[in-house]
DNA sequence: TGTCACTTTCCGGTAATGCCGGAAAAAGAA
DNA sequence: TTCTTTTTCCGGCATTACCGGAAAGTGACA
């Protein structure tokens, strides 16, 4: 399914900062043929994915607007999570995100903004960010089978690498795995502490992961308290979504 | 791009009743053959439009919250619109819908749900309408071109039809473009009342429509009010967008 | 206003691949 | 278990997505 591949491939050159693109940037940014994504594109405007502004500038279209809508109503994850994470950010103010991955991208799922005068920015975590690079991905990665690991790793720490030391990595995400916790900078950014714990679904499979992102001076001072408020709210998210923890 | 407009056609099959499928069901919808549509929704799982719950059980992915959130920071209409909603609703409680349309399909961009004891269900306007049978979707229609009206009433109003009378319904659309607005029942539904306005941007080009749906009751005690709070708030839209009225 | 540089759009030939039916595998139902 | 239903896999064929090149369009600059 080449089309499709494209297709998605197009779809996340759609970021924040980027919202607006040419038929050449594209053609550019997919390594694919100017003519050969015009069609492309041109047929994701038809459907709607797409909207063209004018000649040759696209953004996101309707039907992505539509169809959230449907994901917010129907999603059991979107429902556990909404007022789980309204309640932490009433509670402590700090910006929170909910994140899921797909074939080795971290997707964002929902994001809510700090409230406090100083707060980090709720970009921070999002698609552009390597699974490794952040204790969200790094706590989906510790949720990868091994084969899919391994498949991974080969892709990502080969050569001069994205992955300095690939056993010291391993090594972590058997702790994360344990642990279903992992906390840690953003990035290389030091003055941010990122704090993320697993939510599991009905089943005990590892869904999502929720993540509160707070200024390295405050979570500084009282670290464990908010370990514990993090990993409090993502159980009660797997609560509702069917968990049952002592089993 | 048959592949595509395949893929456009499965994604419209979920909705906010229907949020998981089959893949038999979807092929039965799409009308395609079992083993095309597997391809295809495996695709579309990989690239995270779709997510594979279980065996043969599909509903939206995480990528159409991802793009959503991309599309809500960077939507020039959406930044405008929601203000303008926000307001209207507080003073008035009725359910608001913004919609745009895609190749004679009513697209839902954003929904606000009536705060008052009595109200609208936000799910009677949908994709699932057909143009003419709402305001918002006839206002659409209004602003289409001779020739893409000619094209659009060819397809629709032809055996035992979906439009009864097609002079009618030509005739209605002068009137609607000329106002800017459009009321009347949702379908056949006599209970409601839908006001419909044009948003215009900032070359004065039809890009969306505001709508307010209300019990009829209590439209029939003060109509001239509602419809020009309903053409009000859509032109407070219409010149967030750049509109200037008087030129 | 005319020229130039660049981008988008159109178009036809061809290699690639999406599509289909049928078979196998998996999951329930009884 | 056995039977039924649904999903998944697979190979061959026809369709079509893809590409390069040409044409049309747009904006800049003098």
């Amino acid at each position: 399914m080449k089309t499709i591949r494209k297709l998605g491939d197009v779809l996340r050159c759609f970021t924040a900062e980027e919202p607006e693109h040419s038929v050449t940037a594209l053609s550019r940014l997919t390594q694919n043929s100017v003519s050969g994504t015009h069609d492309l594109v041109d047929g994701m405007a038809a459907i709607g994915l797409l909207h063209k502004i004018q000649r040759g500038r696209y953004r996101l279209g309707p039907l992505v607007a539509t169809l959230y809508h449907t994901l917010e109503d129907s999603s059991v994850l979107l429902g556990a999570a909404r007022p789980v994470m309204a309640r932490l950010l009433a509670d402590h103010g700090e910006t929170l995100h909910l994140t899921m991955h797909d074939h080795g991208r971290l997707l964002l799922v929902e994001a809510m903004d700090g409230s406090r005068p100083l707060n980090v920015s709720p970009t921070v975590i999002g698609p552009h960010l390597m699974l490794h690079e952040a204790p969200p991905g790094r706590l989906h990665l510790a949720s990868f089978s091994p084969a899919r690991l391994q498949a991974w790793l080969d892709q990502h720490s080969r050569p001069g690498g994205a992955v300095i030391s690939r056993e010291r990595l391993v090594a972590d995400l058997q702790r994360i795995a344990r642990d279903g916790f992992d906390s840690g900078p953003v990035g290389e950014d030091a003055d941010l502490m990122c704090l993320a714990a697993r939510v599991l679904d009905h089943a005990g499979r590892a869904v999502a992961v929720l993540s509160m992102t707070v200024p390295e001076g405050r979570h500084a001072r009282q670290p464990r308290a908010f370990r514990s408020v993090t990993i409090e709210a993502a159980q009660q998210i797997s609560v509702r979504l069917g968990y049952r923890a002592a089993l």
